[in-house]
DNA sequence: TTATAAATTTAGCCTTAACTAAATTTATGA
DNA sequence: TCATAAATTTAGTTAAGGCTAAATTTATAA
């Protein structure tokens, strides 16, 4: 059951990680959503999830949308563990920037064996965390759920951690480095005024004003 | 120019590398080689030959066999670096078995960025060969043309020291390191007796019986 | 030199994973 | 409730990169 996802394409792999990010919150993913997300048209998405039903790997109800089973869950999670491990490990021990890891990671997810992938967590000493704060999972599937709030949420006064930062976009997480929003970097929150769709943050010493749509993409852990 | 790799299909690419090997001679490469050496079928062959030849990457003339053009080899000699660079890595830093890289890199090769790549180069402190012995070309797209005697050629006398071994296999990797002929192993050969088919062979102490097909695997620098 | 064998190419088909346009189903607002 | 809008699926293409069978070219041996 292991060497599953060796057979299968990349492209059905990418649409099990996509279908498992987007299943978060427990509601079924609708085609739109995949298709966007994937960067496809729909009918794309419609004749791969099809295939994917066909594999037991994700239940169709067509018009109202896929979940995965049990089985296209776990090579989600195999893949995700893929992910965050590279993500980990170009970064720590190759020395690559915080915001090309996720593109890299992207590719090679598809292609790491379990060989390498045990010699590369080893080396890492099997890190529960990537370099973005996002949980890894284990060799069986096991993920955490670490629920923090985001940051665009804290009012003023909020004293806050930061814990995890989106990793999708490259130019996002620059910014984020930049102003100094990475995990463990702790922040004052001087000023949350939604109407202004700015805060006026604290962070190392610092005044910065951040945008509240990037605020959207960090996540705290809050102390008072 | 040198993003061209980039865009070119995983297919293509080895397409490159494998006539760039068939070529070590000179000569032209047959479509039958090629196809063999990739497992496909000649039309297939006849069909990827021709898509490389209308991108300028190689001559194509019918009947006769294909040659790579300079900017074909640059793109083989890019992949071919990629390959060796990870094998070393893998083998050094992540200690992958010597039997096990090729496979690995053969995969990695295809999707290496040149920032990991230049990581990796300068975490191996620029290695100018693989673990069995293979120059690794440059980033500019110069390769050493060391110039090794098979070891199936050797006389009985012969003392010499192993400098390569062929990679392609890992059968025959795992069954050579068992009997020692490794780069930088020395040997002694006593007795040589092309009709039995056979070596004796002194190697780190112990006498050792080596087939000749194997034997011509095995590339030596003869001292006597 | 010529018939036959071997190698190569052409022709036509398959699969995967995209796409657009059209049809269908579900949701929504008057 | 019913017409319309939005989402989804179906139908039919396309491009890569394989394949087999048939045609063509080149090599070989009588």
């Amino acid at each position: 059951m292991d060497d599953m996802a060796l057979t299968l394409s990349t492209a059905a792999q990418d649409y099990l990680k996509t279908i498992y990010h987007l299943a978060r919150g427990g509601a079924p993913v609708t085609t739109q959503a995949l298709a966007d997300s994937l960067g496809v048209a729909a009918p794309s998405a419609t004749a791969m999830v099809k295939k994917l039903a066909a594999l037991n790997l994700a239940r169709h109800e067509p018009y109202r949308g896929v979940e995965l089973t049990p089985a296209g869950e776990r090579i989600a999670l195999e893949m995700i563990r893929h992910h965050r491990l590279i993500e980990t490990y170009l970064a720590e021990v190759l020395g690559v920037s915080w915001d090309k890891v996720h593109d890299e990671a992207e590719r090679w997810e598809h292609i790491l064996s379990e060989e390498v992938e045990a010699k590369m967590a080893e080396a890492l000493n099997h890190p529960s965390h990537d370099p973005h704060g996002a949980p890894i999972p284990t060799v069986d599937g096991e993920i955490a759920h670490d629920d923090w709030a985001p940051l665009a949420q804290m009012q003023a006064g909020a004293r806050v951690t930061v814990r995890r930062v989106e990793d999708e976009s490259a130019e996002l997480l620059r910014h984020l480095s930049e102003v100094g929003l990475v995990p463990s970097a702790d922040v004052e929150v001087l000023r949350a005024t939604p109407a202004e769709g700015v805060l006026q943050l604290r962070v190392a010493g610092e005044n910065r004003t951040l945008g509240i749509a990037p605020a959207r993409s960090v996540f705290v852990e809050q102390h008072s």
